[in-house]
DNA sequence: CGGAAGATTGATAACTCTCAAAAATAGTGG
DNA sequence: CCACTATTTTTGAGAGTTATCAATCTTCCG
C-alpha cells in the first residue's frame, strides 16, 4: 500500500495537466491515493506517515517539538505532474523542496538536447538542500513521475536548522549520503560497462525505495522511470539500455513492465553490479 | 604489477622515503621546493602565504583572529611522499589534513587492481572535510606526488567551526564546490568522448592550479600526473589516454613535457572540452 | 650502467553508438 | 468505450570508439 503508485497519471486515475489547481488537488477529500492523506494526519503520533519526518528520523532521534515543526511544515503539498520543473538552472531561488510523492531528479541539459541526470529524489528528500548556494543553480530539478511537494522559505529552513540541531544533523548527514551516492554514481560511469551500470542503479534504487517503504509484498516497486531517462543516468543511448534491460530480463533477474521492477534475484543483481550498498547507510544490508 | 605506485620523488628534487624524518624536512632553512616557506613566515600579516587561510580567505573575509588560529594550526607541517596515503577506506578517522603541497586524490580500489580517482587535492583544500562521518570511509585518500600535509583533530576542527563562522561558512562553501565538481566530473564521463573528457580535465585542473597562484611565468604549471592516474580519472585505458595526449600536442593545443603542463590554446582547449569554469566559483573565467 | 617506471606503438577485438523503422503502449477526445 | 495520436519500446544493420595484449622505447635515479 503506497502513496507513490509510479505511474504518470494513469495509476492514480485522475489527470494532471501541468496547471490543475494545486490546492483542490492537494487537500480534496476524495484525494484518489491509496496512501494516508497528510493533509488530515496531524498528530505527532503519526510521525512515519509523514516522509520528510520518517526520512530525517532515521538519521537519528527527532525531539518532539522538531517533528512538530516538520509537521507543520509539510501541510501544505502541492501536486506536481511528470515533467513539471522545480528548479532551473541558472537560476536564483528562495526555497528547498520536500519531495512527498512520486520521483524527482537533478539533471543538466547539454547542447545537442542531451541530458545528464545527476540524481535521484525520492520522498521525504530534501531538494535542493544547497540553500545556502549564493550563486545561482548548477543543475535542474524536474519530476521525473506525477508526485507531490512542500515547498518551504529558505528562511525558515535556516531557522529550523539553528534551532533543532536533531535537524541539522540529520540534513547534514543527508548531504553527505548525496555525496557519497555521487561518487559510487562516478564510479559506476567510469569503470564499469554498460550492463553492470544498468545492474548498479537498479540494486541502488531498490535499496533506496525499501528503505522508504516503496517495497510492495509481492516484492516489485514503483518503477516510471522510462528508458530514456535510464539512459541520461547511465550515459548510454537508449538502444543499449534497451537491449541491456532485455538481457537482464532473459537471465531471469529481474521482471519490469508496467511501471513496476520486481528484482528476482537480488543476489545475482548485487554480484553482477559489484554493488554495495554501504554507501547509502542503511541499516539493512542487501539480502 | 600493482597500479598505484605514484610518481617518484621529483618535483621536490628531494628523495622523500616512506618513513624519512618529517620534522627535518618540514623545518630545514634550505627546503628545496620553490613556493613560500611556510614554516619560516609566521606573520599574520602574510595570509596570502598559508595555502590554507589562502583558500579559506576566497570564500570571504576572515577575521584577525581566525587567521590566527588558522596559523598556528598549520606549523607542523610534515612532508609526504607520492604514493603515500592519507586515509584508508574502511578505517575510522579522527584528524583531518590540510594539503600544503603537492597533489593528492581521493580514490577507490576496486576488483581486478583497478582504481578510479574520485578527485583531486590541491594545496590549501582540506581533506577529509567529511569530519563529520560516523562510519568509516567510503574512499581512501593518497598523495599523487610529493607533498606536506598538517593533520588537524576533528575536535579542534569542530571547536573552529563552532567559534568562527567565516571558518564554518568558507568551509561550508567548500563542500558545496567539492559537490559541484562531482556533479561536473559525472557529466564528463556519463557525456563526453575520452578526449573531450581529457580536455576538460586539464582545463579544470590549469583553473584550480591559477586560482591558486601556481601557473608560472612562462604559462606552465606543474603537472607530476602521469598517463595512468589521468586514466583512473577519466575512466579510460592508458594507451587511450597516451593516443589523446599526443592527438592534443599535434594539434599544438598543449604542450606537456617533463612534468610541466602548457596550454597554449585555453580558448580552443575549452571549446572543445564544452569546459565552463562557473561550477568552480572562481571570479575570473578562462581566458 | 642497470633496473624500474612511464610512455609509446601496432594489431585486433569488444563494446556501444547511430540511424532508421516497426511494434507496442499510454493518453486523448469523441 | 473506441478510435486516434503521441510516446515509448523494440529490432536490425553498420560504423566508430575505446579496450586489450604485447612489445619496444625512453626517462629517471641510484
Amino acid at each position: 500500500m503506497l502513496r507513490y503508485t509510479g505511474a504518470s497519471a494513469c495509476e492514480l486515475a485522475v489527470t494532471a495537466p501541468e496547471e490543475m489547481s494545486l490546492s483542490a488537488y492537494a487537500l480534496g477529500p476524495d484525494r484518489p491515493t491509496s496512501g494516508p492523506d497528510f493533509a488530515t494526519k496531524r498528530e505527532v503520533s503519526d510521525t512515519m506517515a509523514n516522509p520528510l519526518v520518517a526520512r530525517l528520523g532515521r538519521f537519528g532521534p527527532l525531539s518532539a517539538q522538531a517533528v512538530l515543526e516538520l509537521h507543520h511544515l509539510t501541510q501544505k503539498s502541492q501536486a506536481r505532474a511528470a515533467g513539471h520543473p522545480l528548479f532551473l538552472e541558472d537560476s536564483r531561488c528562495d526555497h528547498v523542496c520536500v519531495l512527498l510523492e512520486g520521483v524527482a531528479c537533478r539533471y543538466r541539459m547539454l547542447s545537442g538536447g542531451r541530458r545528464q541526470i545527476l540524481g535521484y529524489i525520492l520522498p521525504g528528500d530534501l531538494c535542493d538542500v544547497e540553500f545556502v548556494t549564493v550563486g545561482p543553480l548548477d543543475h535542474s530539478v524536474g519530476m521525473l513521475t506525477d508526485g507531490a511537494v512542500v515547498k518551504i522559505a529558505s528562511g525558515k529552513l535556516l531557522e529550523l536548522l539553528a534551532a533543532f540541531p536533531c535537524i541539522r544533523r540529520a540534513v547534514e548527514m543527508s548531504a553527505l549520503i548525496d555525496k557519497s551516492i555521487l561518487r559510487q554514481w562516478l564510479l559506476n560511469l567510469a569503470q564499469r560497462s554498460a550492463s553492470e551500470r544498468l545492474c548498479h542503479f537498479l540494486c541502488e534504487f531498490l535499496v533506496r525505495m525499501e528503505h522508504i517503504d516503496y517495497l510492495n509484498a509481492d516484492g516489485s516497486i514503483p518503477f516510471a522511470i522510462n528508458q530514456m531517462a535510464l539512459a541520461d543516468t547511465l550515459g548510454m543511448s537508449v538502444v543499449h539500455v534497451n537491449r541491456t534491460l532485455q538481457a537482464l530480463r532473459a537471465s531471469e533477474m529481474i521482471v519490469l513492465r508496467k511501471r513496476h521492477l520486481h528484482v528476482l534475484d537480488r543476489k545475482r543483481l548485487a554480484a553482477m553490479a559489484g554493488f554495495d550498498p554501504g554507501y547509502l547507510r542503511i541499516r539493512e544490508n542487501i539480502r
